[in-house]
DNA sequence: CAAAAACTGTTCCACATGGAGCAATTCCGT
DNA sequence: ACGGAATTGCTCCATGTGGAACAGTTTTTG
């Protein structure tokens, strides 16, 4: 009797694979980043939304991520607290806070990002090329549909 | 900008998407339990492995789910506080505890699942009848061999 | 047969996270 | 230009969750 089991006889076929498959690959790997990295969920997600775009604002952040203000305000006062960021005030806008990530911030987010990226990797192996190919396709329909499925 | 275009940027083309759609189908979903049926999250957990096999012990569903013994505990001693469901003890070992959903539970679960099968219905119109099944046999052969990439 | 080891379930404790409210600043309507 | 509304970021608070230790029971080992 494993979990697959009954995921499979639920009748929610595609959401609870979906969902099986980030439990079983996300958190093992975030659970390790927090002991060996000392990094908390959503500092990572700070991390990694400047290190696709600098110089945002935690508001930005909040409204890409869909994560609550006080969450994002915790991460990045943690991330500052270690060096990782840097926060400057926008001279546009007194409320407003620019963040930019450091040389450690980035030197973090490449000493982190390998972990995933074998966790992916070991993912697609047991898929052949043509079948990543194809749910890479279908999965990329779903994400850029959000807006019609999302509760 | 949109998390889907730092998504889409990453490094990890399926585990990004995958995580994705995990967190704005379920993580919605699993608030709106919380708040109208007052169940957490381990909780509804138990309710579904009972569905599925009903006289199991909590030992069973920590090893079903891999989620920690303490989390398994309070989810029973609440679901049993709701009438949900009753615990009695294995005759054949004194220090297992055989769980069974109560009609209520029963009725609990009827209640709940109807939620997430709406919100499994929205994310499958937005795919062709063929590309739902391609989608499913996918994920169904990712899920078969977590063996081979679990972290 | 006795003692150590393993197992099951619970409780205690630390803490990460989300909601509500707050101060400071900017925007908008009149 | 002025006063109310909206925005931004932060702090307090309640709580859900996981790790570690614990008591009771069973199994294994010498």
């Amino acid at each position: 009797m494993k979990l697959i089991d009954i995921v499979g006889g639920t009748p929610l076929p595609l959401a609870y694979r979906i969902a099986f498959i980030t439990n079983f690959y996300r958190e093992p790997l975030l659970r390790r980043m927090e002991r060996e990295f000392g990094l908390m969920r959503p500092e990572w997600t700070i991390l990694i939304c400047l290190n696709f775009r600098d110089a945002l604002n935690p508001r930005d952040i909040c409204e890409i991520t869909e994560q609550p203000r006080n969450t994002i305000s915790r991460g990045v006062a943690a991330l500052v607290r270690k060096g990782l960021v840097e926060q400057a005030s926008d001279p546009e806008d007194a409320r407003r806070v620019v963040l930019r990530l450091t040389d450690a911030g980035r030197a973090m987010y490449d000493a982190v990002m390998p972990m995933f990226v074998e966790g992916e990797a070991r993912l697609a192996a047991t898929l052949t090329e043509a079948e990543r190919r194809t749910l890479q396709e279908l999965l990329d329909k779903l994400c850029r549909n959000v807006g019609h499925w999302r509760s």
